[in-house]
DNA sequence: CATGAATGAGCGTTCATTCAT
DNA sequence: GATGAATGAACGCTCATTCAT
């Protein structure tokens, strides 16, 4: 059971539970998923001990791959604002490629089933992204905010930014701009 | 019109559904709810047709509340950043003074079970907020982003801000000063 | 309560009664027979015990009533078979004049929720017919079957007849003399 | 395919169905039915979508099987008397062997669930009767009366014979002729 | 391991009846 | 007596999880 016969199933698993998720919420039944997978009802459990162990490892999964679409390409060495400028780029690109991913995501950091351990895993995921705004955090206006302050606020405006991309998807270069100059303004 | 509807009992469940969202989630049960309030089971169905219909009330009785606190005491005619920023110390405030109603509805929001007309209500009820923010918004550097930028952005910072109030509460005014701060840097 | 004060709230349940159990069954809220009636939930329980004893009161009622029409203007005296025959005539015309009230009847009829005394005492308001055809019975080709045979089959052939005839008013006439010549082939 | 739907389970059910019909009527709790199946609860929904779907498919069944009792052994190419009492013998025998699902059809035939397509279909099962009886009404003196008169009475009669005979079973074939002469003196 | 039937606790809602007004 | 809110047992049905095949 470490290892499980199928990866593809698993995967199959995990995409039918985002879309799912999106289309009819964290009370949907795991026979939908399942369904949707393409895979027996039981047979979801075999890859996932409960209905909260999908989800919870569904938020890490996502979670790890926004931050790694994030962290891409990182141009480590070069000014502070064009390293935190690329990493809002990527992401902003990640939420608008995949947008179901993005909701699901959504509905799973409300939701109470995601454990605080695994809050705090998928929060290490970010480390980088975290280290670097606290170097510009404690050299601006935040100087005396809390550590965790710079951070947080990053994540309020990038949904903030995501949505209106989403949204307006024609105007979606523009708009990443806006949001990262607004997130300048506020941390550096 | 023997025993009419308790306003009393009204409100009692209401609060007893705040309370068990907080401790149990959307999820929970009606008739956990009802034993809450010290109503029978049925009776929670004399005052709300569904369970939906209890949450969509709860909602927009949430949302009023806190829209009226903000707003309350207004020092329309003054300058515009002081008006605002009685309106945010205000919403601070009331987040830090009723943070179950604030949980409570922060699931609510995101729920699917609340209608969009009833969103839209809700939203009116800030109205005077929105249009506040938007003077300000149309002169300032995100005079080029769409309108409801602003107050969404005013939204994820607000709270992003209560969350530090909240957890923080020996500096909850320092933290709401510089809540307060960011969101002028963004927009103004 | 042996007498309720209004004899005319009575009626309209009992009519209300006849009408739901027409339109929705006997499995109808009681709350809707009363809001039928016009009266208040409760009172509909000065009036009666219970469900079961409105249901059976109502029985009783039609029972009575559509007895009553038959035997009225009973020609007592002349010959066997137009008694019999000025009987059926009235009956039919009874339940072509009220198909609500025969059609709940026959739901009535079915449930298991008359008593057989009820039963019984409807029974006996039919005594008279009863008698005249045990008189025919017992010397027609009936004469070996069990007494209650012949009235058992004047019944069914009558509700036959009756569902014919309101099917097709404008051969009602004819279904009904049809439906006797039929009776009187199998008893007399 | 694990553990194929068991149609013992599903005759079980059906059978519970007849018998709790007959005892506690149609209002009878899905749960007691299961019960007496000696099946969980919820396994009744997977073989039945809905409670009404186990009446309708019942209600079938129950029809099909005395249809199929009273046509068997059909000896075609007989004269017609012969031909209907064979029938009708065959009908009245099924209906003493098997009195509960008899009286749980009676209360089905009655009751509003059982849609009018399934009424149709059962109907089709007796085609080969109503043929039968048809010929023999256009000749006889129902000549004028509506096609459906015929079947409608034998229909009456034959619940009025059954009752005779399961109440009397000891002269249960004498009671048996005795219907059927009265039949035919009715139609032919 | 895959399958899908089996399980039964649990849920939202209804409704006959009671009772405060 | 009339009213209609209050009550809580009951019901049909769902669904996460288990287990026979």
């Amino acid at each position: 059971m470490a290892r499980p016969k199928s990866e593809d199933k698993r995967n199959a698993i995990m995409a039918a539970a985002t879309h799912v998720i999106v289309t009819h919420g964290l009370g949907a039944p795991t026979a939908l998923i399942a369904q949707e997978a393409g895979v027996a009802n039981g047979s979801l459990f075999t890859y996932f001990e409960t209905k909260t162990d999908l989800f919870n490892q569904l938020f890490l999964e996502l979670k790890a791959e926004s931050a790694s679409a994030a962290l891409a390409g990182h141009p480590a060495g070069t000014e502070l604002r064009e390293q935190v400028f690329h990493i809002w780029s990527n992401w902003m690109a990640w939420a608008v490629a995949h947008p179901e991913k993005r909701r699901a995501l959504t509905q799973l950091v409300v939701s109470d089933e995601i454990t605080p351990t695994n809050r705090a895993t998928a929060h290490k995921k970010m480390a980088a992204v975290g280290e670097l705004l606290e170097r510009i955090r404690a050299n601006g206006p935040l100087r005396n905010a809390p550590k965790a302050f710079a951070s947080e606020i990053m994540i309020s405006l990038a949904e903030a930014t995501m949505d209106f991309m989403i949204r307006d998807p024609s105007n979606a270069k523009k708009h990443c701009k806006v949001g990262f100059a607004a997130l300048w303004r506020v941390v550096a």
